[in-house]
This record gives structure tokens, sequence and C-alpha cells, in this order.
DNA sequence: GCAAATTTAGTGTACATACATTAAATGTAG
DNA sequence: CTACATTTAATGTATGTACACTAAATTTGC
């Protein structure tokens, strides 16, 4: 749907401004796709996203350290974000012993099994809905187009 | 930069899946240095959007439904938003006399004086540094692509 | 070996987001 | 005209975001 549709508005001050405000707003508009996606399995988008992350090091450990590096949203609170997941059982939190500063983050059993009924699902596909609409090179060419903002 | 750089992921599933984190990483990106923008000024980017939609309204007023027709972030508390304003004496309420189920809100001249001091300053110009590196045809092709996506 | 700097995580506070619910005013059907 | 439905805004609660600050462990320079 057209950009001047969703917020109706019918002019712009350049294609530059149109262009940001449709970034935000599709931004927003896939985030809440995903989010509905992940509420019956009671977790959110940025904890999915962790535990992702977690997987990806299992069965080496994490640092709240490493997490920020990867994730997207750098100046989101990772801390409370693995408080949320640690209350549900999902990962575990002990000190390093080689760096009692740095904690130890692991995913459990039940955070693995959580991530493999939601990668069975498909739910994580049908929330794509949208990320299926382009062809492989115009997703490319919105790749190279976007990079090129934050050059 | 390249996203790969920014997450430090290699690898992903698709152009797909990598356009959506590009796209969701970018509009954070250029959303934390708008809001960096308006700080000076004691006002959020959510607050500084709806007094933008006052201004353009003024001297009508607007009621918080036609403020969420207009916001970016549909779901987002316009209620909430228009309080900190009306804190900071930037717009006032008064219930709708045709309608006593509306409000109606207007911008103060404090509002508009400060919209106006944004304006001069500058500071949305700055704010929009990224959005200066791709030529105008170029961001047509990026409002096309983004529009295909939410078809 | 010790003092100062740095690293690492956590906490506090303000704001925003997401969504369910409430409450009042208005509209509508009989 | 009354009962029920709808519209409109506000509120409650949980979560996340942004940024300053704290506190502990470690590293570095002398």
């Amino acid at each position: 749907m057209r950009l001047e549709d969703e917020i109706k508005q019918t002019s712009f001050q350049s294609e530059g401004q149109k262009a940001y405000l449709n970034i935000v707003f599709t931004s927003g508009w896939l985030s809440l796709r995903q989010a509905a996606a992940f509420r019956p399995y009671g977790v959110t988008l940025p904890q999915f996203n962790v535990l992702r992350i977690l997987r990806g090091q299992h069965p080496k450990p994490a640092t709240v350290a490493l997490l920020i590096d990867r994730m997207l949203d750098k100046t989101s609170n990772a801390s409370r974000i693995v408080d949320k997941l640690e209350e549900k059982k999902l990962v575990t939190r002990t000190v390093c012993p080689g760096n009692r500063r740095a904690v130890d983050i692991r995913i459990t059993a039940a955070g693995l099994d959580l991530l493999r009924q939601i990668d069975d699902s498909g739910v994580l596909v049908a929330a794509q809905t949208g990320m299926n609409t382009l062809s492989d090179s115009e997703f490319e060419q919105l790749n190279y187009l976007l990079d090129k903002i934050r050059a």
C-alpha cells in the first residue's frame, strides 16, 4: 500500500523525506506482524532474537557484551531482556569463571525446544508476509540502497 | 555501512530475510539521529510529530482520532503523548462542544514558536544526514520497493 | 604492589509501545 | 423514549528503549 494512503499525507518535502517516513513506517509494519506471530509462544521479538543469538553460540555461553554486539538494537537493554528470559527458564546466567565481571548466558533445553517449536510451526515464514513480494534482485537493490543511506 | 558489518552476521537465510533486518536496523539508525536532534528542544520524536500534525491543522483543532490517523505509529498511545505536550504547555485540550466524547487539541503559541525555532535551526536537515546520500531516482526506487513489501 | 583507568553488567528514570479494559457520550432500533 | 450498540478517549499493565549512573572486577602504569 502506498505510504501516502497509509498516513494520509499527500505531499512530502522531498523524495528523501518520504523515504525516511517509508522506512520507519515499514519497519513498524513488519515488527507488528513479527510480534503477533511470537505472542502465542510467550516471547517478544527482542526476546526471540536474543534466544536465536544464544542458540547460535550453543553450547558455548554468550556474555551481555556479545549479545549487544549482535543485536539489531544496540541501545536496548540486553540485561533486562535476559532477565525476562531467565524468569521463563529459557536461559541461565552464571558468573564467568575466567572473568568474574562477565556473565555467561546459556540457552536451556527448554529454550532450544521453544525455538524448535517456533521453527517447525512456520510462524516465522508467515510472519514475513510481505518479505516474499519482491524478487531476489529487488531485495538486493533494496539492501544496496539501505546500506548506502548509512554510508 | 554494510548490514553484515553492523550486526556481525555474515550469512542470511535469504535476501528477503536480510532486507527485513536491514529495514528494521536502518529505521532504528535514523530514529536515533532524529531523537538526538530534538533533545535540546525538550521534545521527543513522537511529541514533535504530533506537534507538526497540530500545526498542519492550526487554527482548527484536532481530535485524538485524527492524530492516530495521521501518525506513523498507529498503535502508539496518542493520549499519553498529548499528556506530555500539555504538561509542557505546547498544546491545549478542551472538550469538543459539538461532540462531548471528543477532545479538541490545539497547538499553543509556545508550541508554534518551538516548531519555528526547530525549523530555523536546521536541526531537522542535519538529523537527516544519510537522507541525502541517494539521488532522487534512488529514493523513488526505494519508496517503490517499500510500498511493494506492504502490498 | 598499589592507585588509577577501564571493562563489564546492572540499576534508575523518563518515555514510548502494545494491547486489553473502562467509562462516558452519542447513535439507533424497536 | 428506552435499551442496546457504537464511538471516543483515557487508563492499567507489561514490555521495551534511551541514556545516565553505579559498582564490582580487572588491567595498566608507575
